[in-house]
DNA sequence: GTCTATACGCCGATAGAC
DNA sequence: GTCTATCGGCGTATAGAC
């Protein structure tokens, strides 16, 4: 072998790296496998050494960044209301609205998995279901989870449609305020 | 002129309301002008007698659907909250999330919205506000229509990644069941 | 594992006949 | 307004040299 051991790994790990950013950033089905490889500096035939097609590297792309979602929402191990709140804080912000390479796929590619083969969606679904877990655990409430869950989901969705800036804000804002509200029910209840 | 007066608007109505549906159901970037002619009995080059551009068409889709989805979740004139109630519990079901082509769109064409120009996004802008303001006028709050606004669009995107439908339908009970602690609190405050 | 070269189809868009 | 024919480019994917 001319390369050594772990180049594949790395090669593969940074074409992963920088088709994620890409994929959040303009769409999955907009990306062409030649200017994939060649953000990274290589030919576009050399993506087969790595992917059988472009769906395989759409299926890993899900894995990996809905696994890295999974460990910066709900985390490893016990959790609590305050990071929680933390975390949330977070995610309802302007810069995630202004940068979706850098954030959460679901909001960025919800429609492309929605529309993907079932072993994709398993995959999605499998993570957002640990997500929910974690998050139903420390709020002792499942529907409370589902609920939040999708809010902050929606709520990127919504403001990357707007023009403004301030509307943006403000319906983050809001739905942070709601959150809320909705938490401190769930605590005295 | 070889064809009647009206047979022009017939004809993009009818491109119009295809495409809008294919959009909708498969991602509007998936599409080729030639298969949206196809689909209304046409040639792919008689698309251009109608929008200049592909981008021209995407931008009629956005105001055809977002008027539509105010007429229907906004509706014209006073409401009140039963209504909007009612208007919720369709939303918020499996039918909604199984037949993404007849439904709202905003879950289906949020992200591609997002990556559109200015242009598409002062008009989705438009309209996302006219529905905002109806619900908070119904509401008294500004706050809580943004965010059951964002609940609605986020539990859309969420159950439509998973591939089983039991967490499906337990993602919309979640959230209307939520919304309808949020709206039963906001209502004795 | 990566390269160049290439196959082959679909893409958006235009030209010109009717 | 719609058609057939066509252009030039880019899409995914493969073949074979190194």
């Amino acid at each position: 072998m001319r390369y050594s051991a772990g180049h594949k790994l790395e090669t593969k790990e940074k074409l992963l790296q920088s088709s994620s950013l890409s994929a959040k950033k303009t769409g999955f089905s907009s990306m062409g496998v030649d200017g994939l490889m060649k953000a990274i500096g290589l030919s576009g035939a050399a993506f087969y050494s790595h992917f059988s097609s472009k769906d395989d590297l759409f299926a890993a792309i899900v894995e990996r960044e809905l696994c890295q979602s999974l460990e910066r929402l709900g985390g490893q191990g016990k959790q609590d209301r305050e990071r929680l709140e933390r975390c949330l804080k977070l995610y309802l912000n302007m810069a995630h609205v202004e940068q979706p390479e850098l954030g959460c796929a679901l909001p960025a590619l919800g429609a492309e998995i929605a529309r993907s083969d079932i072993v994709v969606r398993e995959q999605a679904e499998l993570w957002i279901c640990k997500l929910q877990e974690s998050w139903a655990q420390i709020l002792e409430s499942d529907s409370l989870a589902w609920a939040i869950l999708s809010q902050c989901v929606g709520a990127l969705v919504v403001a990357r449609m707007l023009a403004s800036p301030k509307i943006q804000q403000r319906v983050l804002n809001s739905c942070h305020e709601e959150i809320g509200q909705q938490l401190a029910a769930s605590r005295v209840q």
